[in-house]
DNA sequence: TACAGCCTTCCTACTGGTAGGTAGATCACA
DNA sequence: TGTGATCTACCTACCAGTAGGAAGGCTGTA
């Protein structure tokens, strides 16, 4: 036995995916509800409104994600490495199509008519993946590793920007390469 | 007498101001309707689908796109300037909130679960737009206004993510001035 | 052991409202 | 007289959300 999912992380991984796909407003109950077989009222149940449901997985999202920088910087030594890693854990979700989009960029394109629960989140989320790319940055510039132009938290936002411009182009082009491509072109000219 | 905007002008119009905000799935009928004061009926008249309309959309926004960026190589002598002016009109956009993202990059969020007549006219302002930026990076290039790490086509996919992430950014954290602020850090890198 | 109460989960069935889209009449204008 | 633009009225499908009940598990009490 290996996937023991409850229902309700079900839901989230399938709304994860709609979202991905679509936005907020491209996927309905009733997609999740034939998605994993059950009533559309019975997700109901576990996510009372839309806006709810989407709250949550917008926080379990974050959570993984900053478990996973935090894991990442405990456990690579070099920023370089850092950097790389969290680099590569993007290019392979485009390439195997796992996850071929954040879910929280997906959103943020959507900010003007998201429900306030969910604007919120979604703002944290680019919040705290700047500042964590920012003290890699710093980091990794005090260790002569990077050359950077401006304060870190400025080329980390520059950085932020390429990543998800990057999968948007990535995504526009149907080409799984390109954001490779685009990004480690970006990334050299920080490293030299 | 200033505007005479006809009618199916200021359907394209408004579903463009409604789709930047909210995406395919984020605009119906009925909003466009209730925004110029005419009946549902009367829009399907113009434009039969809702595929149909966003598609002349698209056409719509990058012939503009077109006739812009030509326009601004005729008339502007230094692609450096040329860089600059389609910034500062994106910066200007966003400033003012009449069009604060790029039609086609929240379009491209969304490409798949668009109608191909969208998607396809979606790809084709990607590659167009890619092809100018590049065009206008070789020749600065080839007058020793820009320091190019790679090959043109590549410094303006580059470009390219760069912006539509830039816009992205200052979207979710709210901050029409974090674009420029992202860009010109970016353009630094390339001018200097 | 057995029963009673409660809780969680999921169900069927439904609501009011909105989606995209259609049929056919009316109006204005050439 | 015809033609394009708009209207009213309507369709079917779907939307998010609700009401109420059935099934099964857990816990406390006898």
């Amino acid at each position: 036995m290996k996937s023991m999912a409850s229902t309700s992380e079900k839901i989230l991984d399938i709304a994860q995916s709609l979202i991905v796909a679509g936005g907020y407003n491209g996927f309905s109950y009733a997609d999740i509800s034939a998605a994993i077989g059950i009533r559309k009222a019975s997700i109901h149940h576990h996510f009372p409104t839309k806006a709810e449901l989407v709250a949550v997985l917008v926080d379990r999202y974050r959570q993984q994600a900053e478990t996973g920088l935090q894991a990442l910087r405990a456990q690579v030594a070099s920023p370089a490495e850092q950097l790389q890693f969290y680099l590569n854990y993007w290019d392979t979700c485009i390439r195997d199509a796992s996850q071929p989009f954040c879910v929280c960029a997906m959103l943020a394109g959507e900010m003007p008519m998201l429900p306030d629960e969910v604007a919120s989140r979604v703002r944290a989320h680019f919040q705290s993946l700047a500042a964590w790319l920012a003290s890699v940055l710093s980091a990794g510039a005090q260790q002569d590793l990077f050359r950077l132009n401006g304060r870190p938290e400025e080329e980390a936002q520059i950085l932020m920007a390429s990543v998800h411009g990057a999968m948007l182009s990535s995504r526009a082009f149907g080409d799984p390469g390109l954001f490779i491509a685009i990004i480690s072109t970006q990334v050299a000219k920080l490293t030299k």
